[in-house]
DNA sequence: TTTGTTATATTTGTCAGACAAATCATACAC
DNA sequence: GTGTATGATTTGTCTGACAAATATAACAAA
């Protein structure tokens, strides 16, 4: 018996109402702009307090599922699927394999979305990439200025014209500049290493590639680009505490 | 003024202690497993009422940034980054546009984790993908049982090592399911055009290419396998409302 | 009849206080 | 020193109340 009340977890019944108005949602076949029930009724027909249904409503409130204007009462909404990441996305609360994992997977869509790329480039993009490019500033390493860096990754993920995806750029960013900044003991040498072998890609390059139509070529050259996020990765992931420059 | 009153959302007492708290957590350098001061003392140091404080208290709960166990307080946790996007991805409430757009999200990210998974990839995950390929059944027309079609692609996630991604696929896999059924109609006719062409590309071929190690052929044959989804996100972006078979 | 104004009613947002259940801390008995 | 009982504290829940905003209805005027 004991072992049990050790296992469950507390469901308090806010959480539960928090459910049920989601079945309620579901079962009853609402779309984004129809009214809900007022709060009084919801919370007669739920049995509970007011003060209880307003916790639930105010956690729904957040995910951008309802909004409610006084008086006028509530409607059902189409959230932002990655609103609510925002808010848990501080990069000083999140865990060291939780931040990498998260630049992991920024790496990995950033990969994928090279056929998108060419699938949607145009030359209004390749003029404003150039733009880009032209007014970026490149230290003698390969790091560039954090600006002129979002600048052109956040605009290889507009050509996509996937506003998810698009989204999640935007999120993601400072978790990537978090990181870097961590690990910039680890992520500078390994820079300087490619560049000694003469193994760097600039954005330019990846612009000439994509100037080219060069699918395979831009897409080994953003793999290169990433070489050193991986070595992190592997680093990290085999456990060395201690962050070694070389793996 | 009133021009003003107009464009002025909505913003609640609790929206800003809401606000305060994750300032609050950040500015005092909380980490996960610190304390956090008991509701009066928080209500009173913000000014404002318990249930107030509470309402904004339990949105922060439900993302899982902080864990209260009655009695014995309250602590800042390490949130999942992803869960929360758990119940705001309903496939019933979002409108078309977004589901095509996680469609698409998922589409990219997995064709971003060939790399990945080919750096990682081990004999055991070989045999396990072998075991899946073997009990899986699949239709003439190349489209796999649901069971079978998540046991791959969901193994392929896997094999990536990293847990945000693995997260991220069962989080998609509902909106996949769902969408491939609204659209079946526009589907199915491609994969019997592709299957006429000789096109087609089951997981089997996937896993012979893997086996190969041979990265290109495998990303290659990847591109093919979603050539179905690609097709349709292109037929609704382009806006006709009723989706033609035949682009 | 139509239109503009006023008053009422309703609904959400906020506050204050209360109690039960759980559990930590202390005091006490052995 | 150890086990037990009592009290205190904190969260979860309930109830009732009021202010602000606004939809609705009633009413007056053209």
């Amino acid at each position: 018996m004991k072992n049990l009340k050790i296992s469950t977890r507390q469901v308090t019944l806010v959480d539960q109402v928090e459910e049920k108005l989601l079945d309620f949602f579901q079962n009853n076949d609402l779309h984004p702009g129809d009214s809900i029930p007022k709060e009084q009724e919801l919370a007669v027909a739920l049995g509970v307090a007011r003060s209880v249904l307003r916790e639930a409503l105010s956690r729904l409130r957040m995910l951008g599922l309802i909004e409610t204007r006084p008086r006028r009462g509530m409607i059902l909404c189409e959230p932002s699927i990655l609103g609510s990441m925002k808010k848990v996305i501080n990069p000083r609360i999140l865990g060291e394999e939780t931040l990498c994992n998260i630049l992991g997977f920024r790496v990995a869509l950033e990969m994928g979305i090279c056929g998108l790329i060419f699938q949607n480039l145009t030359q209004k993009h390749l003029d404003e990439l150039e733009d880009i490019v032209t007014r970026g500033v490149v230290f003698e390493n390969n790091e560039y200025t954090p600006v002129s860096e979002y600048e052109f990754h956040a605009k290889l993920y507009e050509i996509t014209g996937n506003k998810s995806i698009m989204e999640f750029q935007e999120i993601i960013h400072p978790v990537s500049n978090f990181v870097k900044n961590k690990f910039k003991d680890f992520i500078e040498p390994v820079n300087k290493e490619l560049a000694q072998q003469g193994r760097v890609v600039t954005h330019k390059d990846l612009l000439d590639y994509l100037k080219k139509r060069d699918r395979d070529g831009f897409r080994k050259a953003m793999e290169s680009h990433f070489i050193p996020y991986n070595r992190l990765f592997t680093s990290i992931i085999n456990g060395s505490q201690e962050i070694e420059p070389n793996s």
